[in-house]
DNA sequence: AAATATAGTTGTTGTTACCAACTATATGGA
DNA sequence: TCCATATAGTTGGTAACAACAACTATATTT
């Protein structure tokens, strides 16, 4: 359907074409994963942000919250109230920076790590369920386009504190 | 559904890995679009929520607040406070059902329907900026896969009505 | 040593989202 | 017909997330 038709065609009809097809599968996905970790999340009683955090915080190794706020595209106060929850349910651990007074280091606890895991797992055959439907060369390649997609997407976005603009409610 | 077993995999190896890539890839996707969607639309004073149902209440035609709720996954008194917030500003309005004196049918104004398209336009402007680094091919192949990708997890997820730890899927 | 900058915390506000309780209309059965 | 039950939306209450601002405590620079 799209194979020798698509390249006869201006390169810019397809990408238009694209493009919308992208921005809609888009919007959908972010709405319905947003959904997924919210349902698979709240058995566990951890919400999708905390499970971001500890995942940033086990994959990036000890962090500043500074730093975690980076990661995740957050206001440092946020991250300082989401990391208070996962100290609380004993996932993560605060230490004091050998360096610097002011800066707080965070730990994964070994609960964190195998709690973590755990959901890592199950979102794991998720995505192994929905890529079994492909031929595996078309798979390989995808995964990967995929990936950089979202690296591209994370290079344009400006992390400058996340700050927003003007949040004057209506 | 298929039983493993049913199915020769030539490749679980590499679906493993796979799976891992595109997890990872779609967690900090959803994250990334989380963040560029409230940092592209609060400037315009409009929420990735109310934008999603504006969007909604304009592609599926007149809707009701239950009809709306079911789309976006959310609670139907979610689905109320947010379409609030669309008719205070304008951009959706409220007329009574014709059959069905309890419902009401969710229009789109004029100034809703023009404010979509314009948000809408952005984010395509993006979305082509994103697939303009790839090779066409590849870039049919990706947009296909996220899209299909999106309605299979769409499917999977239990629509009735924004329950929670419902998690049969697994 | 004083001024300035930075790391985190806490106060405050607004949105999103849930569940539960409620009102009003519809529908089905006795 | 009339009452019971079901359904469509709204509102109350609560909690998480996320922003900005103001604050404390430590670092750094002048």
């Amino acid at each position: 359907m799209v194979s020798a038709d698509a390249i006869t065609r201006p390169a810019d009809a397809s990408l238009d074409r694209e493009g919308e097809t992208l921005r809609d599968a888009l919007t959908e996905l972010v709405r319905v994963l947003q959904f997924r970790n919210r349902d698979c999340l709240c058995d566990r009683e951890i919400s999708a942000t905390q499970c971001h955090a500890l995942e940033a915080v086990l994959e990036r190794g000890p962090l500043t919250l500074n730093a975690l706020s980076a990661a995740l595209y957050i206001e440092k106060s946020t991250a300082s109230r989401v990391v208070a929850g996962l100290v609380k349910k004993g996932y993560v651990a605060k230490t004091s920076h050998p360096r610097d007074g002011r800066a707080v280091l965070l730990h994964a606890t070994e609960t964190g790590r195998r709690f973590c895991a755990e959901i890592q797992q199950d979102l794991l055959a998720d995505c192994k369920r929905l890529l079994s439907d492909f031929d595996p060369e078309i798979r390989a390649a995808m995964t990967a386009l995929i990936s950089r997609m979202a690296r591209a997407a994370a290079a344009r976005v400006d992390t400058s504190g996340g700050a927003c603009c003007t949040v004057d409610s209506v």
